[in-house]
DNA sequence: TTTATTTGACCCCA
DNA sequence: TGGGGTCAAATAAA
């Protein structure tokens, strides 16, 4: 019985994820200034709605095993906590507390290029407000706490830590805390209609002309490469794997950068993400999609190795392939193949100026 | 005036 | 008891 039921939500999910493919190769068929524009809405529309169907099934399979080994934990006489079953409904102010445990967190290093400008830094796509920072023990830099802007109109629990490296002050720890449930819908609209991040992303491709033959082809992937990094996220808790694919895969700390940290001066104010720096897109450009869960947002260092000639050390790769969590332990790291097969049949133009629009 | 950031104080937990 | 995380008043910026 349960077999047979995975078994169906299997096939639902490659039917999914096949339909997807086929629209996102219609699409990029319709990209012509010649098609219509209402055309590519539309195909847009139907991948997002392909992908989200499969999101949510699997956040729902997950939320099945999860609750069933809670019983099961229960059923064997482990004593849970209350709190770690208190529901945000129920929350008190206080409860913040009790919900430390049970929020989904998970860790991103992510690698910036200082020289932050009167632009300001970059966002992941979620509007986040800085709430505290703390000298942390031991480590030479302040931690910053960052919430969801919407935590108050919209009861948005998810936050964020950001906390620069010791060894390496361009790295930053960004540990995500607890699912965005606010509706980014607004932001992604600010992101269509402002053409900044492709200056930026043009700007980061200026600094690095040696990677100026491939910008159209790393622009192109780049998007579906999040998609397929998603599904590999660097996380802390290999339970919230789904959240990967909510969340963007990188946020700059709004709190300006001491100039200190400024190691490469040339570079544009773009966040470049750690792998990718070398790589020439910017993050801004990496997660276009992170100003909307139905976008791509994924882990964006994820196979920068593909474009080789990336500068990031040994070690810092090490790192990253040591993270707890890889795409071999996904639920649909299986998707894996299909998805890299399809990021590099397609030299998606997702640079094209009216993708966004 | 509104919104965001800073920062000291408070609370929880190991 | 001390460290980490959050609150909330004060302050700054838009």
């Amino acid at each position: 019985m349960e077999k047979s039921m995975e078994n169906f939500e299997q096939k639902t999910l490659i039917h999914e994820l096949s339909q997807g493919k086929e629209l996102a190769k219609k699409l990029m068929s319709h990209l012509h200034p010649s098609s219509s524009q209402e055309t590519r809405d539309l195909l847009l529309e139907q991948i997002l709605s392909s992908y989200e169907k499969v999101l949510s099934m699997l956040n729902h399979t997950k939320n099945m095993k999860e609750s069933n080994s809670l019983e099961s934990t229960h059923s064997l006489g482990h004593t849970t906590s209350p709190r770690s079953v208190i529901s945000d409904q129920q929350s008190t102010p206080r409860d913040v507390f009790k919900k430390r445990k049970t929020m989904p967190r998970w860790t991103e290093q992510v690698k910036v290029c200082l020289g932050t400008g009167p632009e300001g830094p970059l966002d992941d796509g979620y509007n986040w407000r800085k709430y505290g920072q703390k000298d942390i023990l031991g480590a030479n830099h302040p931690r910053g706490y960052y919430r969801c802007t919407h935590r108050n109109s919209q009861g948005c629990l998810a936050t964020k830590q950001v906390q620069k490296s010791d060894e390496d002050p361009s790295l930053f720890e960004v540990t995500y805390r607890g699912r965005h449930t606010c509706s980014r819908s607004s932001q992604l609209s600010n992101i269509a209609s402002n053409p900044q991040s492709q200056v930026k992303q043009e700007k980061t491709v200026h600094n690095f002309p040696q990677q100026q033959e491939e910008k159209n082809q790393t622009q192109s992937q780049s998007a579906l490469l999040n998609l397929k990094a998603g599904l590999g996220v660097k996380t802390e808790d290999l339970d919230t794997r789904e959240d990967s694919m909510i969340f963007p895969p990188f946020s700059f700390p709004p709190t300006p950068i001491e100039p200190d940290t400024v190691d490469t001066p040339f570079l544009p104010d773009a966040a470049i993400v750690e792998g990718s720096l070398a790589c020439g897109f910017s993050p801004r450009f990496l997660s276009p999609a992170t100003s909307d869960s139905n976008y791509f947002a994924a882990s964006p260092w994820h196979d920068f190795g593909t474009f080789g000639q990336c500068n990031s050390s040994e070690s810092d790769h090490a790192e990253i392939l040591s993270a707890p969590t890889s795409v071999t332990n996904s639920p649909i790291g299986d998707l894996d193949l299909t998805i890299d097969k399809l990021d590099f049949e397609l030299s998606f133009p997702f640079d094209s100026p009216e993708f966004f629009a």
